[in-house]
DNA sequence: GTAATCACG
DNA sequence: ACGTACGTGATTACT
C-alpha cells in the first residue's frame, strides 16, 4: 500500500482553534488557547489517519503576487486579533520542538502550498490527506489526495471526510469544476467577483450541466438557463475568466518537496519544558513527556543540604532530631491527612544541625507525644495548606503551633487567580519541573511493603519542593509590597478559621425536618396544579418547561440561552398574570430550591453532636475573599420570608447565645475613602442614610423631598459603581432606558467628581501595571485589561474598578477576624467564632458574655483601619441567626 | 462534564 | 458596533 502523508493549513486550523477554544492564559498572561486547540487536534488527526509523513504550511504575513495582480484579492480579510497574533511564534517554536516540518513562501498562500505538496506527494506515489477548515481546497481533491474539512461548532472540532466520490455526492460535478462554479458565483470572502448577478444557484445549476466555463461559453448564447442569466452571463465573461484564474490553487510552487523527507520525528526534549511554560499539564501526562536531563537553573540549588535521608521509627532517634529541628532557622514539614505519617526537611543553619530529609512514620514510641512536640511553637514551619492541617491537629486534641509559612496561601496571594495551589503544580510552574505524582493520597500503600518505599520517595520529594518554594516565595511577597497582609494577617488566620471550623454551628434537626415535611406538602400541591394546566412534565428541567410555557401554552418568549429558552426568575416574574402556571411555577421552583439545597442539604450534614462544621476556603475567590463548601454557610437565605426561617435553625447552644455583627455598606465606605470623593465621604459623615443622601446629590433635591423611587436609582448606581458600571446594566436593573440611565451616571459623577476620577485612574493603573491591588496590597493581575476583544477588555475594567474594593472589605473582615480572635483569647471568654460572611461576624457565647462580645466585637471590627470615613459595624444577639440578625 | 438556575455578600 | 454588572457554591438535568 502506498504510504500518507498528511499536510496541515496552519493559519486555518490555528484561526478555528483560537475562536473554538475557550480563552486560557498562562499565570504571567500569555493567550495559549490556539496553541492548545491546535495540538489536541493535532493529536487526534494523527491518531485517526496514522500518517507516516506529515508537515504544516503557513502563510507570510506579506502581500503574496495576487495583491499585485489584483487589488481586490483578500484585501478585506482582517488583521489577526493581538492575541491570536502572540500565539503564532509560540505555535511554530511548538512545531519545532515535534520536529514537524514547517512550510512557508513568500509570495504564496497555503493554499498554494498545499496545492503543490499534495501534486508532489502523488508524483512520487504517496497518498496526501490535507487538513483544512477552507473549502477553496477541495478542488485538489484527487483519487489519492482527500481533505479532511474541520469545522468547530460550540467548541466541538468535528472533521469530515472529503473524497472524489463524496463531493459528486454533494456536488453533482468533479472537484476540479469547484474552480468553475466560483468563476461564476464569485467568492466574497476571497474577494473573487464571479459574474455579476450569479449566484449560487444559478452557478451550480450550469455546472452540474456543463461542468466547465469554456463549454458554457462555448454553447452561448443556447444554453439551459433563463434568459436574464444568460444576458447577464454575456456581460461577464472577462469577470468569470479572471475569476477562474484567482480561484485557482497553483500547484507548481517553486518549492523543494519530497514527501519521504517529511517521515514522523519522535518528538524533542524541549517540548517538555515548552509546555511546561504554557502549562499544557494535561497534554505533558497524555503525551507521557518528562523532564529534560539537564533541568534549568532557576531552581534555588541548598548546596548544605544533606543527601541522605532517613526513615524514624525510635524514640531515641526522634528525640534527637526534635532538638536539632528546634536549633533550626526552619523545617519545611508535611503530614498525611491522617496524621499517620510526617516528613521533616531540615537544612544545616550551623555545624550542631543535623541537615536532611526525614521520614516519620511506624513509629515504636508515643506516636501523639512525637506529633505534639513537632507541633509545638518551638519548631518553626514551612507547611503547605496550613489551615486544613491546624484543624486536623486541633479536632485530636494536638498542639498547632509554629507555622511561619504556607505554601499555598503564598501560591495564592502571589497570583490570586492561578486556581490550583497544589505542591506539584506550584512546583512546576516555579522551577519548570515536574514533581513525581503523590503516591500517598492511598492509605493502603503504607500497608503494603512494596510500595512504601515509593510512597515515602514521593513524600519526601514533596516536602523538599515546599522547602524550595519558600525560598523562592517569601522574597517575592515582600517583592510586591504583600508581606504584611501574608505575614499578620492571612497566616495567623489559619488558626481562627481551623478553629472555626472545628466548633461547627449547631443546627436544630428536628425543626429543619419538619420544615422540609412542609415544604414538600406545598410542592405535592403545586405539582398537580402545575400539572393540570399542561399535563405531566419534569418541571425541574428547564428544556421541558420552556416548551410547556413557551411552546404549548404560547407565552411570549422574551430570552434565549445558548441552548433554548430561559426560564429564569427575571423571564418568569414578566409573564406573571398572563397565565396562573407562572406563578406556581415560581413558588414550586422557591420550594424545591428551599428543600433540596438547604434542607435536605443541611441533613445530610448533621452529625450526632448536631454541629454543621463547613470548610472556608482561603485560595479560591480571585478578590481575596473566603469561600465555604461542603456545606457552604455563606448563602443561606435572608432575602425572603419564607428562606429566612431557616435562619432559625441555626442556634446557638442551651444556655449559649449567638452574637451577629455586620459590617454597614463597608464597600461603599471604601469607594469613598478610595476615591477620596469629598461629597461622598461627607454623605457618610453626615449620618443620614447614604442612598437618600446620595439620591439628594443626584436629582438636586433636599433630603427630605427624595422619593422611595428616587432612593432606588440612587441605590442602584451605588452598586453599579461598585461593580463597574455600564449605562446598559444600570438600565436592565433599573427598569429605564439606557439614555434615563446615561443620565443619572451622569449627574452621578457630575455630583462625585472624585469617584469618576478614581474610575478613570485605575483602569489606566491598570492597563499600565497589568494588575490592580488593595490598600493591603493583595493583587490580581489582569491580563483582560489588555485585550483586543472589546468584552474581554470591558470585563477587565469593570474587575479593575471593583477588585481593590472588594478585595479591600475582605482584608478588613479577615484582619477583624484576626484580632477578635485575639481579644476574645486574651480576655478569656468562653466566647468563640463560628461563622464569616464577608461583611458579617457570629460569635457564639454564653449568656452572660453577649454585652462584652458585642462591645468587643464591634470594637475590634471598627478598629481595623482609619478611614476618611467612619467604619462602622452594628452587633446583635438572639438565639438563633434569624433573631441575633 | 457543562449549562441553567438560584441562594448569598 | 461590540454585549454587560463584581465575587462565590449546590443542585438538577442532560450529553
Amino acid at each position: 500500500m502506498d504510504k500518507k502523508l498528511m499536510v496541515i493549513d496552519g493559519n486555518s486550523i490555528v484561526n478555528r482553534s483560537f475562536y473554538g477554544v475557550r480563552p486560557l492564559t498562562t499565570r504571567d498572561g500569555l493567550y495559549t488557547n490556539a496553541v492548545y486547540g491546535f495540538v489536541t487536534t493535532l493529536q487526534r488527526l494523527l491518531d485517526e489517519e496514522k500518517p507516516e509523513a506529515l508537515c504544516v504550511t503557513f502563510d507570510r504575513r506579506e502581500p503574496t503576487f495576487r495583491h499585485l495582480e489584483y487589488e481586490g484579492y483578500k484585501a478585506q480579510r482582517k488583521g489577526m486579533p493581538e492575541e491570536l497574533a502572540q500565539q503564532m511564534p509560540v505555535l511554530k517554536e511548538v512545531l519545532d520542538a515535534m520536529d514537524i516540518p514547517r512550510y512557508e513562501l513568500a509570495g504564496y498562500e497555503a493554499d498554494d502550498l498545499i496545492g503543490t505538496i499534495s501534486r508532489k506527494c502523488e508524483a512520487a506515489n504517496w497518498e496526501c490527506v490535507v487538513v483544512t477548515g477552507d473549502r477553496d481546497s477541495l478542488q485538489l481533491i484527487t483519487d489519492r489526495t482527500k481533505i479532511k474539512l474541520v469545522s468547530t461548532r460550540m467548541g466541538q472540532t468535528t472533521t469530515k471526510d472529503m473524497t472524489p466520490e463524496t463531493f459528486r455526492d454533494a456536488y453533482g460535478f468533479d472537484p476540479v469544476h469547484i474552480i468553475d462554479l466560483k468563476a461564476l458565483m464569485g467568492d466574497a470572502s476571497d474577494n473573487i467577483p464571479g459574474v455579476k448577478g450569479v449566484g449560487e444557484k444559478t452557478a451550480m445549476a450550469l455546472i452540474q450541466r456543463y461542468q466547465t466555463i469554456d463549454a458554457i461559453y462555448a454553447a452561448m448564447p443556447d444554453i439551459e438557463a433563463k434568459p436574464a442569466a444568460i444576458k447577464k452571463l454575456a456581460e461577464g465573461e472577462e469577470s468569470a475568466r479572471m475569476s477562474y484564474h484567482l480561484a485557482t490553487i497553483i500547484t507548481d510552487a517553486p518549492l523543494e518537496f519530497d514527501p519521504s523527507k517529511n517521515l514522523r520525528r519522535p518528538v524533542k526534549p524541549e517540548l517538555y519544558n515548552i509546555f511546561l511554560r504554557l502549562e499544557f499539564n494535561k497534554l505533558i501526562e497524555k503525551m507521557g513527556l518528562t523532564a529534560q536531563e539537564t533541568p534549568l537553573a532557576e531552581k534555588p540549588e541548598d548546596a548544605s543540604l544533606a543527601v541522605h535521608t532517613m526513615h524514624v521509627t525510635d524514640e531515641a532517634q526522634a528525640e534527637r532530631l526534635l532538638e536539632t529541628f528546634r536549633k533550626a532557622e526552619h523545617t519545611a514539614l508535611l503530614a498525611l491527612p491522617d496524621l499517620s505519617a510526617v516528613v521533616v526537611r531540615c537544612r544545616s543553619g550551623g555545624d550542631t544541625i543535623e541537615a536532611g530529609e526525614f521520614y516519620f512514620s511506624r513509629y515504636s514510641g508515643d506516636w501523639n507525644k512525637l506529633l505534639a512536640a513537632l507541633f509545638s511553637p518551638d519548631i518553626k514551619k514551612v507547611s503547605h495548606d496550613v489551615k486544613d492541617l491546624t484543624r486536623t491537629l486541633l479536632e485530636n486534641d494536638l498542639p498547632a503551633e509554629g507555622f511561619i509559612f504556607d505554601t499555598a496561601l503564598a501560591g495564592y496571594l502571589l497570583d490570586a487567580t492561578a486556581g490550583h495551589y497544589d505542591i506539584a503544580r506550584l512546583f512546576a510552574s516555579w522551577f519548570r519541573e515536574e514533581l513525581p505524582k503523590p503516591l500517598y493520597l492511598d492509605p493502603d500503600a503504607f500497608s503494603l511493603l512494596g510500595n512504601t518505599v515509593q510512597a515515602e520517595a514521593s513524600f519526601l520529594s514533596y516536602v523538599s519542593a515546599v522547602d524550595a518554594l519558600y525560598d523562592a516565595m517569601g522574597p517575592k511577597l515582600q517583592e510586591m509590597g504583600a508581606d504584611w497582609l501574608y505575614y499578620s494577617v492571612e497566616l495567623p488566620l489559619c488558626r481562627v478559621l481551623a478553629e472555626m471550623e472545628a466548633a461547627g454551628f449547631r443546627v436544630d434537626a428536628r425543626a429543619l425536618q419538619s420544615f422540609g415535611e412542609t415544604l414538600s406538602a406545598a410542592i405535592d400541591t403545586l405539582e398537580q396544579q402545575i400539572y393540570s394546566y399542561a399535563g405531566k412534565f419534569n418541571i425541574n428541567s428547564p428544556k421541558q418547561l420552556g416548551e410547556i410555557l413557551f411552546e404549548r401554552l404560547g407565552l411570549p418568549a422574551y430570552k434565549k440561552t445558548k441552548t433554548g429558552y430561559s426560564t429564569n426568575a427575571e423571564v418568569l416574574d414578566k409573564l406573571r398574570g398572563q397565565h396562573p402556571i407562572v406563578g406556581e411555577v415560581l413558588e414550586y421552583r422557591q420550594y424545591t430550591k428551599l428543600k433540596s439545597t438547604y434542607v435536605d442539604g443541611l441533613l445530610k450534614v448533621i452529625p450526632p453532636d448536631g454541629r454543621i462544621r463547613t470548610s472556608f476556603q482561603m485560595t479560591v475567590t480571585a478578590t481575596g475573599r473566603l469561600s465555604s463548601t461542603e456545606p457552604n454557610l455563606q448563602n443561606i437565605p435572608t432575602r425572603t420570608e419564607l428562606g429566612s426561617e431557616l435562619r432559625r435553625m441555626f442556634t446557638a447552644e442551651p444556655g449559649k447565645i449567638l452574637v451577629d455583627a455586620d459590617y454597614s455598606q463597608i464597600e461603599l465606605r471604601l469607594l469613598a475613602h478610595i476615591s477620596g470623593d469629598r461629597a461622598m465621604q461627607e454623605a457618610f459623615l453626615s449620618g443620614e442614610d447614604f442612598h437618600t443622601v446620595t439620591a439628594a446629590h443626584v436629582f438636586g433635591v433636599p433630603i427630605g423631598q427624595v422619593t422611595a423611587n428616587m432612593r432606588r436609582a440612587a441605590k442602584a448606581v451605588n452598586f453599579g459603581i461598585v461593580y463597574g458600571i455600564s449605562a446598559f446594566s444600570l438600565s436592565q436593573d433599573l427598569g429605564v432606558t439606557v439614555t434615563e440611565a446615561k443620565e443619572y451616571m451622569d449627574a452621578y459623577f457630575a455630583r462625585f467628581p472624585g469617584v469618576k476620577q478614581y474610575m478613570d485612574t485605575v483602569v489606566e493603573k491598570a492597563r499600565t501595571d497589568g494588575y490592580v491591588e488593595t490598600m493591603f496590597h493583595r493583587r490580581r493581575t489582569l491580563p483582560e485589561i489588555k485585550a483586543s476583544n472589546f468584552n474581554t477588555r470591558s470585563f477587565g475594567e469593570r474587575v479593575a474598578l471593583n477588585m481593590p474594593i472588594q478585595g479591600t472589605a475582605a482584608d478588613i473582615i479577615k484582619l477583624a477576624m484576626v484580632r477578635v480572635f485575639a481579644r476574645l483569647k486574651k480576655e478569656e471568654l468562653q466566647a468563640r467564632l463560628i461563622m464569616q460572611v464577608h461583611d458579617e461576624l457570629i460569635v457564639e457565647c454564653p449568656e452572660s458574655e453577649a454585652e462584652q462580645v458585642k462591645a468587643l466585637l464591634t470594637e475590634e471590627m471598627e478598629g481595623v483601619c482609619g478611614l476618611a470615613v467612619p467604619l462602622t459595624a452594628d452587633a446583635h444577639s438572639g438565639k438563633n441567626w434569624l433573631e441575633a440578625k
